[in-house]
DNA sequence: AATGGTGTCAACCGCCGCGAC
DNA sequence: TGTCGCGGCGGTTGACACCAT
């Protein structure tokens, strides 16, 4: 391959995981909770170097995760999220409880990408192909052309115009070359965008609430992770996904994979819990 | 049934930012 | 103030699954 490893220590093992290496891994984060990556490997038996863990305890094993396709909201939410934040996947990420930044990424280039372009929109501007090339000599979009959101965030006077206008090249900028020229002017300029946005869809608003903590967040102290979790998921549009994956959790068995801090957790109570949530 | 092409996604790589010292 | 180590991020790769011929 001519790859330089990353991790080129002698009898660190590297591709695929195995089910022995994930219950490894998932018992030692259960008992220990998550601290210095780099020691867990080598506290948990694992012949693998710490970041590898890490990924593959955040972008797979961490019990708070999704699975399946993203739903139509959920992949309506990226392209927004993604027309104003550029290819910043753990923000998009943050955005959506139990979805990772790897699988949104992986999710944007095999499926939306396409979906957009076929839809005559570029993926990377999000504006229209066609208007795309014939305004190939300006720097800037005055205002950003994007479907759904065009539809939705009428253009205010005071608003939305600058931010808008910057977050488009932003976007440009940061699909082209991640380096952020200053990131003080970059998070006042996503506290604006946020906040333009909280103004205009309640949906969106919801999600970009930084006081509404994605679960990926919550910390891993199971049961009180398990509260946290069943407070932070009161009126959540996504419920019907969360009572899903739990009955994935409880299809796969997680005692068999040595899940045994759920026995702390009642599922049923928290599905009844989500369901009568979801009522209100 | 065999084979080649294409799509998907888990995992890796290298860079960057941040905190500790 | 500079250096170092760690965690996180985004881009990319490669193995595998699936589909068409």
């Amino acid at each position: 391959m001519g790859r330089q490893p990353c991790c080129d220590k002698l009898g660190v093992k590297k591709g695929p995981w195995t089910a022995e290496e994930d219950k490894k891994l998932i018992n030692f984060i259960l008992t220990n909770g998550q601290c210095c990556w780099r020691a867990v490997p080598k506290l948990a038996g694992l012949r693998r170097c710490g970041k590898s863990c890490r990924l593959r305890w955040t972008n797979y094993l961490r019990p708070d995760l999704k699975r399946g396709l993203l739903t139509d909201a959920e992949e309506q939410l990226v392209i927004d999220l993604h027309a104003r934040l550029g290819n910043r996947w753990s923000k998009i990420a943050a955005r959506l409880p139990g979805r990772t930044d790897n699988e949104i990424k992986n999710h944007w280039n095999t499926h939306i990408k396409k979906k957009l372009l076929k839809m005559g929109i570029d993926p990377v501007t999000h504006e229209p192909l066609q208007k795309e090339t014939n305004k190939s000599n300006e720097t800037l979009p005055d205002v950003e052309i994007f479907p759904a959101e065009s539809q939705k965030l009428e253009p205010e006077p005071n608003v939305s115009t600058a931010s808008a206008t910057t977050a488009s090249s932003e976007d440009q900028n940061s699909s082209s070359s991640p380096t952020e020229n200053s990131s003080t002017d970059e998070s006042r300029l996503l506290d604006n965008i946020l906040d333009n946005v909280s103004d205009y869809d309640p949906l969106m608003s919801y999600l970009l609430e930084d006081e509404a903590p994605p679960i990926a967040d919550v910390p891993l102290d199971f049961p009180a992770a398990a509260q946290n979790f069943d407070n932070s998921v009161q009126g959540m549009p996504f419920l019907d996904e969360y009572c899903s994956w739990l009955m994935d959790c409880q299809d796969f068995g997680i005692h068999d994979f040595g899940f045994d801090c759920f026995s702390d957790i009642d599922i049923s109570n928290v599905l009844n819990t989500l369901e009568m949530g979801n009522k209100e």
